[in-house]
DNA sequence: GATGAATGAGTATTCATTCAT
DNA sequence: GATGAATGAATACTCATTCAT
């Protein structure tokens, strides 16, 4: 059971990044197999389907990133840097994305979209709570978090997520968020150099 | 031209809805010659390829909701007025969604996607010219207006797109609006009844 | 009458040009018409079939060719240089062949060959002449004249129809040649620099 | 392996067959897949391409030629013998030819070629060979190897292939081939039954 | 645990040709 | 003479999946 764990483990890696990199639809089975070295049988004797793998990979990648993400939350540290570091730590294929670049965006749509749909999701409650925590000190004051935060997760997948955005976006999308949590102005500005290092 | 160009209109439609019902993908060419009643080449007589099908069935459709925006702009109401009729005539698939529900989901998300960016691309600027309408009239009160504008299509479409979405969602979207276009709070309620009727 | 045929052979000539740079295999009817500026149906008026084309392509090329070797050998020149002439004359798709240079090797065999043989057929008979012309004149001394001439013009077009020859490939030639005819050695040694300038 | 290398060899011989018997172009895979009656997919398990599984046929056919011609050479008979077997091991699609007759000659066009310049490009060498020891003997007595022997394969398959050849054409060829090597008169006569048996 | 041979439904695209106007 | 809309048979290739060994 080891050994096989093992291997698995190792597939789900392969599998992951050549789906991240060419795109789930472009990545045959072939491919994947052809890059781990294994027969087609022994590919099947570990997955169900393609698509099962697919979803075995995102569920490996969430849960490292929650993981992290939750690490951070049960640090010691001030409300905005907790906030920071999740952020941080949700931020999808961080590493591979700069791999080959901008090949991602036409035809990754699909896993793309699952990933961010399931990451959002989970990351709600993590950031909720820590806005609650914001609100107990004072820093913040809103109801409806879960709902706001979703907001604010939506939009910044949306804007950052491509990696090429403006001064005037960060501008306002911090702008949006002191005023959705009802936060001080300038409260929020430590997120800009978060973002900034991304360019 | 003439009989030429109606029987394009013609397949343009039928392809549409078929791409919006059962997805880019999952439309084959021999689905869509079958449903109009045309051989194969006649088909690659219209179309260079699928893909440029797509591109075309998407451009008639927002040329269509975008002329509709265009007029809404151009009559005499007031702006709150506009900014709502923009949006309505913006919301794509508006009437095909409901046909088979769910199942655009998952399968459609290309398609869905390309036509979501250029949207919003597309009604960034007339909306923005409502905004400072407004501003003139010192209903709004704020800078970076593209930018805000936006990122309200872009997490509009992401919330009610779906058409499952919360009473306290709304709430929040139209806090969120009114924060950042520098309204009056209770300003942009009027928008609460306009989406509601989508649910 | 006249209008048509002239319309005809400047299709002729485009086509020519076509399936001479792209291969006949290569060239689409579309590909034609697009490039003569005409509807599918013109064409069909002036062709029966694209198979057909090919054939009036090669008459005509055929026809002009073997008329200028004609007046060579009508000419009151030595019999070598006759030989020369004739020869030159009928080196096929001279002009064209550089345009794309070797492109014309791998995808246009079909009428490479079609034009060959029916080259060498036509050309035969003349060079038989001369080659009786310079038995005549004591320069060459054999039996079996057509078949001679037609391996000589069968090996030249193998040997030097590709453009990349070498020297002792042009000097076993000119032996050959040579013996062949029964003339002196170095009889034709006038045919090197006729072949050399193609290089 | 054994068993796939098997399968292999009879797909090979399959579609070689149809290949010469129909022409590759006239050969679709459909035919070929359902002759051997196997599925499409096996098929592409075995060949990456139709255009591959040609290449594959020519490699197949040429070796097994070239392997006779070779053991031809290495035998202890006269020299005119040697060269007499090396033409006859050569000789292509002996046996497939009068099969569908002159089918072949239109439709083949393209792989006739292929075959013809591999084979003349592998024979050249044994054959120079036999040509030295013949000059060793003093039977031959030429430079230009090389050149001169690529030249008689050229033409002979040019005059021979086809199967329709006159007695003054062999003639000529045998009369050729004795000054072209520096033979004596006649000392090639024994060509002639060689072809002979062709008609 | 692992292999790899076999499957076959599915897909987009090409192109010479016809014919009513 | 000329048009261009319509045809439809033909074709190569893909790929997730199965299963006997």
């Amino acid at each position: 059971m080891k050994k096989g764990e093992r291997r698995k483990q190792e597939l789900l890696r392969i599998a992951y990044k050549m789906f991240i990199t060419r795109g789930y639809e472009n990545t045959s089975v072939d491919d994947i197999i052809a890059e781990a070295g294994i027969a087609k049988g022994t590919y099947y004797y570990y997955f169900e389907s393609k698509e099962q793998t697919l979803e075995a990979v995102i569920e490996m990648m969430l849960d490292q990133e929650i993981e992290a993400a939750k690490q951070v939350m049960a640090a010691e540290i001030p409300v905005p840097q907790k906030i920071a570091g999740i952020i941080t730590s949700i931020r999808p294929t961080q590493e591979e994305q700069p791999i080959e670049g901008v090949l991602m965006q036409p035809e990754n749509v699909l896993m793309h979209n699952k990933i961010r749909r399931k990451l959002v999701e989970k990351a709600v409650p993590l950031l909720s709570e820590a806005v609650e925590e914001g609100i107990a000190e004072g820093i913040f004051a809103c109801d409806c978090i879960p709902e706001r935060v979703r907001m604010l997760l939506l939009i910044s997948s949306d804007i950052f997520d491509e990696g090429s955005f403006t001064e005037r976006e960060v501008a306002v999308f911090i702008d949006m968020t002191e005023k959705l949590l009802g936060a001080e102005p300038g409260a929020m500005e430590f997120i800009r150099p978060l973002i900034g290092l991304e360019e």
